[in-house]
DNA sequence: GATATCTAGACGTATAGACGTCTAGATTCT
DNA sequence: AGAATCTAGACGTCTATACGTCTAGATATC
C-alpha cells in the first residue's frame, strides 16, 4: 500500500484532501452537508482514519469544512472573500481589478536609521537604511504616499534599480528574501499640508494611515513602511479568523 | 497513561504545546534555536511521537516555530504582534491591555433588512433584522459607535438580553453559533455631526470606519456591522501572510 | 583540493487499534 | 406529554511501530 503511494509521489492525505475538495467545489457536497464519517472515508479510500483526518485538517484550515465533535464533518459556506487575509501588494490588487497603476519616485536616499525604524527592522540605531518615497497613482489619480525604509546592508544594489516600474517585493526576491508576512497598523488621520498637495485633497481630509513591517520567510524584517492613503479613494479588506 | 491524562482533563499534546511555548516565551529557547527532536521530546514527556507532533503543529500554525524537513524544528522570529491576525473583539483586546471597557445601548429595534444588509447576511430583502446600536467607551472615553445588524430569526431571544454588559459574541454562542471569521473593510472618513457629538470630537475629524460581516463556524453570516472609531483613539493591527 | 558518495539524524507519511467524549435521537419512566 | 436515561455514531486523543525522504556533514574518491 505504501509503495503504491510512492509510485505516484503524492501522499494519500493529499489525494484525499483534493478528492474532497473536488467533491465540494464540484457541487456534489453542498453547503452544510455532512461528509462521510472519517471511518467511512478511511474504508472508502483504503487508508487509516488518521490519514483521513490529516487530509481533512488541511481543509479545515482553509475554512472549506468544519468539524463538530460527536456529530460529523460538514461543508462550510463558500464565501467569496475567503482569501482576503492573504498578503498582496498594491500592484497585484489593482491590476487584478483592471486599474492602471503608476508610481513616481519622489525621493531616494541613504541615511542612518532613526530609533523607531531601527527597532522595527531589528537593526542598530544609526545603521544605514535606504529611504524610498513614492507617490502612487491608480488610474492617474494620486492615491497613496508610500515611504519605505529598507536596511542598506541587505539591498546595496537596490539604488541602481528602476524603482518606478518594478515592485520592491520582486527586487527583494532577487536578493534572496521572499516576502512572507506583514504586520500592519491602521489608523485614520488628517492630511497635513504636504499630503494635501501631493494627493490633491484638502488639508484635514481623512487619510487611511498604514504603518507596516514586512518580514521574509525566515523572519528577517526587510521593509518598514509608512503609507498614507486617500480616504476617499482607498479601502482595505481583510479577513480574520478566530 | 491515558487515564492519568483524563484525571487532569488536559490532553497531552496541549501540555506539551504549552510547555514548549513556555520555554520559548521564557527565553530558554531563543530565536533560531533548534528544539529537541520530536523523538527526544516524546521520550522526555513519555508520549508517542505523533502526540508531540500534534502539539508542535499548533505552534507552527501560530508562527511560533517552524519545521525544516530533515533538519529540525526551530524557534521562529518572535515578532511581538504575531497573533494580531486573530479575530478578537473589542472587549477581549482592551481588557488584555488593562483598559476598562463599557458599552451604552443607544438603540435596539427590529426592522426589515435593507438591500445592502440583506445581501451581506445572506437573507431576503425585507426579512427581519435586529439593529443594535451601542457606544463603546475605553477608560470612560467614547471611542466607537457600533451598529450591528443580526438576523432576527437566528436570535429571537436576543432582545431580552442585557446587551450592555454581555458581549454579542458570547450570546451568539449561547444560541449555537460560534464566531469563526470576519471579513472587514476599512476606510478613513470624516465625522459627521452625529458622530462628532457622540464621540466628543470635532465635526470632520478622522474616523476609522470599519464595515464587517461576521461568520459562524458553518459559514452562516451572523452579524453585519458598521463601526465608527475615533481616529485619535483607535488603531487596528493585522498580520497578513503571503 | 575538489567532487562524489555515504550516513546519521530529523522530519514526513502511514498503520491499526484502543479508549474518551460529545451529540442527537430513541427509549423508558413518571 | 414531559422528563430522565440510554445508546449508536462520530469526532478527539493516544500508542507503538515502520518505512520514506531530506539535509548536513563526514568520508572516500579522483
Amino acid at each position: 500500500m505504501f509503495v503504491l503511494d510512492k509510485k505516484e509521489g503524492i501522499p494519500f492525505y493529499v489525494k484525499i484532501r483534493e478528492a474532497l475538495r473536488a467533491e465540494i467545489e464540484g457541487g456534489n457536497l453542498k453547503r452544510g452537508q455532512k461528509l462521510p464519517s472519517e471511518e467511512e472515508l478511511a474504508n472508502q479510500y483504503g487508508v487509516s482514519r488518521m490519514t483521513v483526518r490529516q487530509g481533512i485538517a488541511d481543509l479545515i484550515d482553509e475554512g472549506l469544512v468544519y468539524r463538530r465533535h460527536g456529530v460529523g464533518t460538514f461543508v462550510a459556506f463558500p464565501h467569496v472573500e475567503r482569501d482576503h487575509s492573504r498578503l498582496t501588494n498594491f500592484f497585484e490588487t489593482a491590476s487584478k481589478e483592471g486599474i492602471s497603476v503608476q508610481a513616481r519616485l519622489l525621493d531616494l536616499e541613504v541615511s542612518p536609521a532613526r530609533q523607531r525604524i531601527a527597532k522595527a527592522l531589528d537593526i542598530a540605531e544609526g545603521d544605514l537604511i535606504i529611504r524610498i518615497k513614492t507617490l502612487r497613482y491608480a488610474d492617474d489619480v494620486p492615491v497613496t504616499l508610500h515611504e519605505a525604509y529598507v536596511p542598506h546592508v541587505l539591498f546595496v544594489k537596490l539604488l541602481e534599480e528602476d524603482l518606478e516600474t518594478q515592485h520592491l517585493w520582486t527586487l527583494y526576491e532577487r536578493y534572496g528574501y521572499r516576502v512572507k508576512r506583514a504586520v500592519q497598523k491602521l489608523e485614520a488621520r488628517e492630511a497635513d499640508h504636504e499630503l494635501a498637495v501631493l494627493l490633491q485633497i484638502e488639508e484635514g481630509a481623512p487619510i487611511l494611515f498604514k504603518e507596516r513591517v514586512i518580514y521574509a520567510e525566515d523572519g528577517t524584517p526587510v521593509e518598514f513602511t509608512y503609507c498614507y492613503n486617500r480616504g476617499d479613494r482607498y479601502s482595505l479588506t481583510v479577513t480574520l479568523e478566530r
